[in-house]
DNA sequence: TGATTTCGTGACAATTATTGTCACTATTAT
DNA sequence: ATAATAGTGACAATAATTGTCACGAAATCA
């Protein structure tokens, strides 16, 4: 095999094992081992970062950066991967530890001159908003290693203004609205619960041997299934006017409930949990005089006896 | 220079140049035409994609896939990049025309095999979550286009159930809540607008010859002050209960306005745009009795204004 | 301690790959 | 037609690559 492709496929090998000698290597390439000496010198010269030790159980390691093999992207693809980690600085915490911005440098900086230009062009042109807040999360990584690894954390929560220790086994973290949130199993209510978190105050692995839950079959993409035991279940139906629907279709949580009709008036229907009148309530009285809930009952008579609460502070 | 490294560097030419002759690159390596000929056919075999042209004018080009050179990224970036361009998976609308799906797909295969595993492992246990939307927004391309270029579109925008023809200069666009914004110059109000892609029914180049207005100094960084010409502002001033403060942490919009209190209750003060009062109303009664608007008096009636209304629609 | 394993380096001849040259073909724009 | 360009094949000259051997240094282990 000709020098120019072996050094290529060296770089592959090296990445792909972790550890290795230099015989090993040099039988694997069918060269002699002085020359798999000089090749891995050579891939050092290419930036290649290896590290040797000699004596028995001694050999060659890749340090923990990796070399990525040369990737074909389209100019469109590099942008877009660009942005995407560029979106990330709107982030005050994230679950990996080093900065994101290191890697977007290194990105940019190994592009070609007009790739770089286009991003400059886009730089203050696109960008996918989130709102950055003063509430950092500082124990992301911790949660995160507890859901890849199924282990029990012991959490101090803060909750209502109480401070208290819970037990818990996060299924993942995930981020919405700039704010992170932790579904878990909590071992206090028995129950899946949501943690956000920047309340959590404090984090460490358990210590008094809990045992943990099996739930690998648990992560973000199916946890609903296991959260929505609600009970009580109760129909709605709401007339929104023009600018209602436009107020709902901005609105996340209600997708498949808002229906629209030619003139742009529409209706809300479907089932909502009887534990979140209190909240529909809430947001139907935000919305005005743009709605006017029909259905349920117990919703419209929870909303008066919130009007009456209210209206009693301004008189 | 040794052959290994020639068609390292030459591959990195190659990506600078767009396009080349055998004959120039040639006298810029110090090697013959028939060498440097080898060598672009076996860059061309480990897979950068060339192109040739004979004739006149002819001459080799780099296909628009570029090649990234071999970037030493350490794990946890690697990571990090990857869940930056997963997260784009909740956009139904991105302003990159080819999938980004296409640019993960590559960055995943050619991760050696324990980062793959950890990515694994861990995507179901983070996410970036962005609302995801009914709503298409098919023109975000050529918005971006027009903002980069300076270029002046003719559009036609739904605004309350009318739709009508608008001449517009965009500034640029941004993604927020999973929905897609332009913010630009619109010549019918004279004045900055921002505009919801989703509600753009279509849109191309002006071909009437409207002048462009000279805002290459106005990008997403800065454009808040061109819009925020809000003449009169009042002051707000409103308790919170412990609740209400919660409640108010979780929204962006008023982050320098909310003050905690040692106990969790606190109060929301600071000058907002007499405008928007009516969006200021909405706001509190949707905070229901964990609220309590002080000031302004204005505010205030306005609120006993909107009870009314709704009340008369449940008795 | 001494045997063993491993990386690391230098020298040199044998071997191979690489290179340049030349002669030629094919295509295309002017 | 002419000139510019890519593309191919053959072959000898050249230069890089390789293997071998000899040796050093450091670490581990019995």
């Amino acid at each position: 095999m000709p020098k120019s492709k072996r050094l290529l496929e060296l770089m592959m090998t090296v990445n792909r094992k972790r550890k290795f000698t230099v015989k090993e290597l040099a039988q694997e390439f069918g060269v002699s081992t002085r020359t798999m000496l000089r090749d891995l010198q050579e891939l050092s010269e290419l930036g290649v970062p290896l590290y040797s030790e000699v004596g028995p159980h001694g050999g060659y390691q890749v340090l923990k950066e990796r070399i990525l093999p040369p990737i074909a992207f389209s100019e469109e693809e590099a942008v877009a991967m660009f942005f995407a980690v560029y979106a990330l600085r709107h982030y005050s915490s994230l679950p990996f530890e080093t900065e994101s911005a290191s890697a977007l440098d290194k990105f940019y900086l190994h592009m070609s001159g007009d790739v770089r230009d286009r991003i400059d062009q886009m730089k203050n042109r696109v960008d996918f908003v989130t709102p950055t807040r003063q509430q950092e999360s500082p124990f992301l990584s911790i949660l995160l290693e507890a859901a890849v690894q199924q282990k029990v954390l012991l959490i101090e929560y803060e909750s209502r203004g109480d401070e208290a220790c819970r037990h818990i086994q996060p299924i993942g973290i995930y981020a919405n609205n700039g704010l992170w949130f932790c579904p878990a199993y909590c071992f206090l209510r028995k129950d899946f619960r949501i943690f956000r978190c920047d309340r959590i105050h404090s984090a460490s692995f358990d210590t008094e041997g809990t045992e943990p839950m099996d739930l690998r079959h648990v992560h973000l993409g199916n946890r609903e299934s296991f959260f929505r035991t609600e009970k009580a279940i109760t129909g709605l139906y709401a007339d929104l006017s023009q600018k209602g629907v436009q107020m709902c279709e901005a609105v996340l949580w209600l997708g498949s409930h808002l229906h629209v009709r030619e003139d742009g008036t529409g209706w809300l229907e479907g089932p909502i949990p009887q534990n979140d009148l209190a909240f529909y309530a809430r947001f139907f009285i935000g919305l005005g005089n743009e709605a006017t809930v029909k259905q349920p009952a117990e919703l419209i008579s929870y909303m008066k006896r919130l009007f009456a609460e209210i209206m009693s502070k301004y008189d």
